[in-house]
DNA sequence: CGTGAAACCAACATCTA
DNA sequence: TAGATGTTGGTTTCACG
């Protein structure tokens, strides 16, 4: 699977905006819409472009608190480190959930309505889990950037 | 700005799949498509519905590795918050920046080609800034979960 | 329910490695 | 020759009023 230089261009404008129309992308990508049309026909076979989502203002919504947390887990286990993998995912709240090196052994990152609401969610995640070892909250005080965007320039000098 | 659960139905959805079609969304959310057509565009000239973006798999672009890294300053002046957040916006591979509470200062969230693009970026936004004391860096070894989705409903109990 | 825009798909000529 | 591109046209789906 190799992704040309307007690949690129296309998968950068649609990370950005999954709306903008194929004549859009044509003229942005100097390509003709036939042939913008096979790329993205193309990307979204080999699910490069796995899916598209609405953001949403969180405001508005009730979830209007953010942490994140580091996690250090008792034995790492394969097995253990599944089970927590499976319990962070059936859970909503937690947005994002990251196995890492280092001092903790993942992050994630969470939403919940107020204190309560999250002290309920620790209750489920970790007190109700015999292996949690420690687990260490941060609370989002300003969530300064957002985002799955990704580079996807190989280097900067191609621009 | 009032959401009902209607809307909550509504934006649950186009959280996963933002190409749903009105009347998908009308079956799903058991109201008319024209009632659907009206509160999408309310929702999103309320700014509600951001944007839509499509999500990009990371391994086939050259982004192949992402970190977690907790930043402490030095003096936590707003001055100096302000300069550090810039900092991070302006820069591509700075996927997430939050502001928390605790030992860490700042959490960021980085994706990079290599261990050296990696260096390089730590270069840019670490050394060569005097208000920053440490920071510590966490490889992600898996991304169990990454999304932005968030669970719409106010409790449990409403689903 | 009608209209228009845009996505989708197929056919064909052209160009190049 | 094989692969990608541009052009065109026809069909269908869907958003919008």
């Amino acid at each position: 699977m190799d992704i040309d230089e307007s690949d690129r261009h296309l998968l950068e404008v649609l990370q950005e905006d999954a709306n903008a129309t194929i004549n859009d992308l044509a003229f942005a990508s100097h390509l003709s819409p036939a042939s913008v049309q096979r790329r993205l026909k193309r990307l979204r076979d080999k699910g490069v472009i796995q899916r598209q989502v609405a953001i949403v203002d969180q405001n508005v919504l009730d979830q209007k608190m953010s942490f994140v947390i580091l996690v250090e887990l008792e034995r790492e286990r394969t097995d253990q480190l599944d089970t927590f993998k499976r319990a962070a995912q059936r859970e909503p709240q937690v947005q994002q959930c990251y196995y890492v090196t280092g001092e903790a052994d993942f992050v994630l990152l969470c939403v919940a309505r107020d204190m309560d609401d999250f002290e309920q969610l620790t209750r489920r995640l970790f007190f109700d889990n015999e292996n949690v070892r420690r687990f260490r909250t941060s609370v989002v005080m300003d969530r300064t950037k957002v985002g799955l965007a990704v580079p996807v320039w190989p280097d900067d000098t191609e621009r």
